[in-house]
DNA sequence: TGACGGATTTACT
DNA sequence: GTAAATCCGTCAA
């Protein structure tokens, strides 16, 4: 399967938003792979967009990664307990990303399943199969992404994105997640996700 | 150096 | 449905 290159990335945000639906995020771990349908992502806009870490031209070191040009990993922490997984898109200087916020599992469940509830895929109830990755702090659990992660090349061999199977689905456009203090900005649909996917973390508008 | 809030999740009622 | 958990990054001093 062909792994994207750094040009898929380097385009806007809305764009490699909805085309990243339907393609396999792969994490390698000693040796062992892990791999998730992404089902949901959202689009953050840089510059002109109230809701992104990037707004206004706003660089610090934290947000640095996301102004070094398009196809690496920009993790963040979050209310003090989770990590988030972005991937930057734009030529250098031009600071915006997409944040893949959920995944559906493909291989190598048992590793995620341990991940997140320390027990075997096969031994785990129904609700927890289905809260095995649908949030963007739950796949950084599964797939073990931390802040190490941060800066990693998303065109490397340690986190990357193949070509999916091409099936066919709709997408849905709705308003993102968790952005209300980001004014006109909130109401934007630029979140993505694919339609009647088990795995899409909040449905609706 | 310290206060404050968050691109969330989970366990409750 | 609501609320608690929990701590890093940011900004102001």
């Amino acid at each position: 399967m062909s792994l994207l290159n750094r040009k898929f990335y380097n385009r806007d945000s809305l764009i490699v938003a909805k085309e990243l639906l339907g393609k396999l995020l792969v994490r390698e771990i000693d040796g062992q792979k892990i791999s998730a349908k992404i089902v949901e992502t959202e689009a953050y806009m840089g510059f002109r967009d109230k809701a992104a870490h990037s707004y206004g031209g706003r660089r610090t070191q934290r947000v640095e990664v996301m102004y070094g040009g398009p196809g690496f990993a920009y993790v963040f922490f979050v209310y003090g307990m989770h990590y988030c997984f972005n991937v930057v898109t734009r030529e250098e200087e031009n600071p915006q990303a997409v944040l893949i916020r959920a995944v559906e599992p493909i291989e190598g469940l048992d590793i995620m399943a341990q991940n997140r509830f320390g027990k075997s895929y096969s031994k785990l109830s129904k609700s927890q199969m289905k809260n095995l990755t649908n949030g963007p702090g739950k796949l950084c659990r599964a797939l073990s992404i931390d802040k190490n992660l941060n800066g990693e090349d998303v065109c490397g061999s340690k986190l990357y994105v193949e070509e999916g199977e091409n099936e066919k689905f709709s997408i849905v456009s709705a308003k993102r997640i968790g952005v209300d203090y980001a004014e006109e900005a909130k109401d934007y649909l630029w979140r993505f996700y694919i339609k009647d996917n088990t795995y899409v973390s909040v449905k609706s508008l």
